[in-house]
DNA sequence: TGCAAGGCTGCACAGCTGAACAGGTATGGA
DNA sequence: TCCATACCTGTTCAGCTGTGCAGCCTTGCA
């Protein structure tokens, strides 16, 4: 396998075979970068308090979510405004309340791996 | 149940069981920190595509690193002590090859999420 | 009609981060 | 001995990120 592009063919390597598998390993740019934005929404402890949150408490306020988190009502907000757009989680609106829930399933998975055990 | 703490006891609260179950599913902070520091690890395009190589392609030296992901060896050789200060990578002298392998169970695991189907 | 609660937004600021550059050490071969 | 290779380090700098503040809109109740 040959998977070294034509603008790096001409730089040594140690292990070729092994530049070959990582290559491969690596795939697609645009996934990768899917995925690095992925993580990079779970990598804020706020926002990880309020996904873990909506994970195990389902649809839950905004000012709820504050009061169990420890944090402002903004920013509260706010955070929920990067998931919303990220389409990690959805708002529904009853009255003045809005409850919010998780509905991306890999983030929902990621999740999985850093609950408490109960 | 009455979890919440006593500085914020006093707001008001629109579900007072669903905060309760957020503030169990939250749990403690330095946890929580923990996992955000893991996942901030992943959140990086280079850094990822990094661990992935090093997560398929075995030991692999650092120079073999850079040809594999397009980046530059010093971007590479940066990256590469932040993940061994994480305690997540780990190094291997060879002659003048340091040939870096992945450590950590957790970021392993997680890796498998984003591994693209072969 | 007035008012408080719930939530959203824009803005400014401090802190962090990734990238590039210059230069350093150690190894191995000519 | 000289030099290229492989890798590491420190520094600087532009750009991003999270936070708090002020203020706004909508809803529900008295």
């Amino acid at each position: 396998m040959h998977l070294v592009p034509a603008e790096r063919a001409g730089q040594r390597t140690i292990d070729g075979h092994r530049v070959c598998d990582a290559i491969a390993a690596v795939g697609e740019p645009e996934r990768v970068r899917a995925w690095a934005d992925r993580f990079s929404l779970l990598s804020d402890p706020g926002r990880l308090s309020l996904l873990l949150a909506l994970h195990e408490a389902g649809p839950i306020a905004v000012s709820d979510l504050a009061v169990a988190t420890g944090m402002r009502d903004t920013a509260v907000s706010q955070a929920l405004r990067l998931l919303r757009t990220a389409g990690v989680v959805e708002g529904e609106k009853e009255g003045r309340v809005v409850r919010y829930r998780l509905v991306d399933a890999s983030v929902s998975e990621l999740l999985r791996h850093c609950v408490p055990p109960r």
